[in-house]
DNA sequence: CCCTTTTCACCTAGGTGGTAAGAT
DNA sequence: ATCTTACCACCTAGGTGAAAAGGG
């Protein structure tokens, strides 16, 4: 599925006129599993079974499981001038994720109760024809800490439900109050 | 709206490596307006007043009214490489038509009741300094009189609208037959 | 028990011809 | 009488969380 709420940077410096690629990778943010806390669930009235989701903290379920290939997402646009991609805030709202190990639409696959690190990247496409031995100084990094999440196949916690039902217009349907609040 | 059916064009002997940019435009066929044929309308059972919209042939109905601001259209995708094109059917699925006169979304401005002929053009992006020098030997027009349309507000025609609604997926809704047929 | 998968109603976004009302 | 406009139900295409079913 589509990473809600999507990854969006405006851009400054560039050459206007040279050519960038700009992209995403996402790297562990460290070697743990982690798991729901039962302790601190917050159980709603539910009838028996049915499953509760409402834990407000996560618990270290020991190390982490094998890594998964580590696919890189190319913005859509790419490659594009400087002035392009300074134009207005670049958006990877068609960035998708998977936890399928043998996806083969392209998606970025992350393991499911693992936190990881988006990290975006911007590739200046060199002109020269040896532009192979400039790939170090021709490629910079950029990692916002703030934008690190645990991966899951179902919501721990109702207040990022609600806060994704307040925010994502597909998920419209399931508003009951002002998308404001 | 968009023009259905899509033209759509397969293309050969590019430089692979080069980029070109894929337009169309359209131009008059003629300098007349067109109009219904009564005598020829064939009369469906409707209460009074209704409009039959059946005719089965085209009336000269004068000189034609001033020439549209002549548009162009690009591919999205231009610029791109020869191999890019080569590749598969290149299809102007994204061309609009519109009737108004004022229209801000850059679609294609036309006369209704008249006939156009759709041009498609290709674009050699010259890599030299000068190429500006140049643009006359890298320009190449290529038109396909089995295209040419007269353009309308309604259809006229009623075996028009069945082979629309037969083959364009989004007419889906009035189809009451196979669509093979 | 805890997590994953599948299916679903309900959205967004936008492309159809039908139809009634409007314009000339 | 003829053509145009505005609106509509009905599609395509695809992104939501809910809920039920499945798995270890």
């Amino acid at each position: 599925r589509r990473m809600f709420p999507t990854f969006q940077v405006k851009i400054f410096g560039m050459d206007p006129m040279a050519d960038y690629m700009l992209l995403m990778d996402f790297v562990p943010v460290d070697d743990k599993r982690y798991r729901q806390s039962p302790g601190l669930r917050l159980r709603v009235p539910s009838p028996p079974g049915r499953y509760a989701f409402h834990s407000s903290s996560w618990l270290v379920a020991g190390k982490a499981d094998p890594a998964t290939p580590g696919r890189v997402h190319y913005h859509p646009d790419s490659p594009a001038k400087g002035a392009q991609w300074m134009k207005q805030i670049v958006s990877f709202d068609k960035l998708k994720l998977t936890n399928n190990l043998l996806d083969d639409n392209g998606h970025i696959i992350l393991n499911s109760m693992h936190r990881y690190q988006p990290r975006f990247h911007v590739v200046y496409v060199d002109p020269r024809k040896d532009s192979e031995k400039y790939a170090e100084e021709n490629f910079k990094t950029f990692v916002f800490e703030e934008t690190r999440f645990t991966a899951v196949t179902a919501y721990q916690n109702h207040r990022i439900t609600q806060l994704k039902i307040a925010s994502n217009p597909f998920a419209k349907g399931f508003r009951d109050c002002d998308p404001e609040d």
